[in-house]
DNA sequence: GACAGCATGACTCAAATT
DNA sequence: AATTTGAGTCATGCTGTC
């Protein structure tokens, strides 16, 4: 669990797409080939559709995964444009075939004169001295040991076999109608505390870093905890196998979340944001103690989403309920409970359940109140910013990138923490958030620079550079990728991390490897 | 250990209504 | 144009039982 495998290892493993087994086995993240040879860095997104298939937007998705024009256009061609599935097969078949890598589009490979330059002294150049020592002793981050990132995973080489490995894994699924996993998978914890909550001592106070992930950048990815199979592991091995840190919601406030982190950030002396939130359904919605019927023992809430129990469910539930004096059948109790549960809803009268209010999503999930009203969101779509919002609880940051922003949970917490926020780069698709962010941001007087964006896919080694060069790098790249695909209230396209807006992770891999490769060469 | 039963879930879509 | 409503599934992990 130590996270600790280098990726050298791994490099002589021979890829047979027929053997189940060794597809299981493969930790795909050096590739030396790729590594070693020299190339500048290209932003992928910058190729332009000039002769592309008729929908853009289709030869962007697969630019954004890292195959090439050439070879994206020729897969649709085969296939058409309508079966994305078979087009990404096409795409990956190319790749496994492709011996010399050079065909495909070499998005960002440092050199490794490049990889040598990191060193400590020139980076407290360029740091803020109390940034530095607030990380100076922490984890892998010696004085003495230089940290010289590797960048392990040398782009599209790597991409194609997780890819297929993926697509191999989807394709047995589908083959057997389950699967037998090897027990090389990971595991939730349970309880699920990460290293430990806010509440609670810290359990674990010390980890060993993949060299290849040590900062800076610092980054830290987020994203549901109950993923299906496999996810994690290729969530984790993109990000330099740092081991992620699952952790529940409901170990330190009302309401249950559970959540996975993928981050670099430094684990000791960590410490509650204060002041802390409430504990239980009962210190949160004080009002509600007085209907609470003493059968209904639920402390905690479920997992907060982006819809909501309707008014003919409570009504139906009053009038079932109106039925019966003060004690209700057990039958009755207990179908009363089942659509409390699944719909998190709250007693607000005799009889009368409701779900909860937006005011009360913002209080229970630590945003300001308000923090989503008015200037021009309708309340449909603050249930949806709020149930997609990112929620989280630890530092760290001067020079901000944000990627799928949302509503800015990143940026409201850096700001509970008085951490001044200089510049801040922020990519979010919608309009209606990217409104809140700034308004939020102009409302708390903020003296930093907000630079919106709304594409991730848009943002290539260009952009980041001109962004790198005016303020000399980032010091934290935070991003939740949507889970749209990956979580389990999605009945309709639950179709993993190749989904159509889960595989948006591929992005915040990408982002983070460029930013990674240029602060490289900005030495 | 095998197994069944149970609880859970940043959801999507379309049709109807306001 | 926003809101309300209901119908729609299943992977995963946990717990208790044998």
């Amino acid at each position: 669990m130590d996270g600790n495998a280098s990726g050298e290892d791994y490099e002589n493993i021979d890829w047979d797409t027929e053997d189940e087994l060794e597809i299981q086995n493969i930790v795909p993240s050096t590739c030396s080939n790729l590594v070693t040879r020299n190339a500048s860095i290209v932003g992928n997104g910058e190729a332009s559709s000039s002769a592309g298939p008729s929908n853009p937007n289709l030869l962007q998705h697969f630019l954004g995964m890292g195959f090439s024009e050439q070879l994206i256009v020729k897969a649709i061609k085969e296939n058409g444009e309508a079966n994305t599935e078979s087009i990404l097969e096409s795409l990956l078949t190319y790749a496994a075939l492709e011996d010399s890598p050079d065909e495909l589009n070499p998005c960002h490979l440092n050199s490794p004169q490049q990889q040598q330059c990191v060193d400590n002294g020139q980076l407290s150049s360029d740091y803020d001295e109390s940034f530095l020592d607030d990380i100076s002793e922490s984890d892998s981050w010696s004085g003495s040991e230089v940290a010289k990132p590797k960048i392990s995973i040398g782009a599209n080489g790597g991409l194609k076999k997780r890819k297929l490995y993926e697509l191999e894994l989807w394709k047995r699924k589908k083959r057997k109608g389950l699967i037998n996993e090897e027990d090389d998978v990971l595991r939730l914890p349970n309880p699920m505390i990460g290293f430990g909550v806010p509440t609670d001592t810290m359990v674990v106070t010390h980890r060993t870093l993949p060299e290849a992930a040590i900062g800076p950048p610092f980054f830290y990815y987020e994203n549901v905890a109950l993923a299906p199979k496999g996810v994690w592991d290729t969530i984790s091995r993109f990000l330099y196998d740092v081991q992620p840190e699952f952790v529940d919601s409901k170990y330190f406030c009302a309401t249950a979340r559970k959540r996975g982190y993928v981050h670099n950030l430094p684990i000791h002396n960590r410490f509650p944001l204060l002041p802390l939130p409430p504990r239980t359904i009962n210190d949160a919605l004080p009002l509600t103690k007085r209907w609470w019927p003493e059968w209904d023992k639920r402390t905690k809430l479920n997992c907060l989403q982006t819809v909501i129990g309707s008014a003919k469910l409570t009504d139906r539930i009053r009038k079932a309920l109106e039925k019966w004096g003060d004690d209700p059948p057990l039958h009755v109790q207990k179908y009363v409970i089942e659509e409390c549960r699944k719909w998190n809803l709250v007693w607000v009268g005799k009889n009368k359940l409701a779900p909860l209010e937006p005011d009360e999503f913002e209080m229970l999930l630590g945003f300001p109140r308000n923090h989503t009203r008015g200037g021009g969101i309708s309340r449909t779509d603050r249930y949806k910013s709020l149930g997609n919002s990112f929620q989280d609880m630890f530092p760290n940051g001067l020079n901000l990138l944000s990627l799928f922003s949302g509503i800015g949970g990143a940026e409201v917490a850096l700001h509970r923490l008085g951490i001044p926020l200089k510049n801040v780069v922020s990519v979010e698709i919608s309009e209606a958030n990217r409104d809140i962010v700034r308004s939020w941001w102009e409302q708390t007087n903020q003296k930093g620079n907000l630079i919106h964006l709304a594409d991730v896919q848009q943002l290539n080694g260009d952009r980041l550079e001109q962004f790198m060069g005016s303020f000399g790098g980032f010091d934290l790249i935070v991003g939740g990728s949507p889970c749209n695909n990956l979580a389990g209230s999605n009945r309709v396209s639950r179709d993993g991390l190749e989904g159509e807006q889960s595989s948006l992770f591929y992005d915040y891999f990408r982002i983070l490897d460029l930013v990674k490769c240029i602060m490289n060469k900005q030495q």
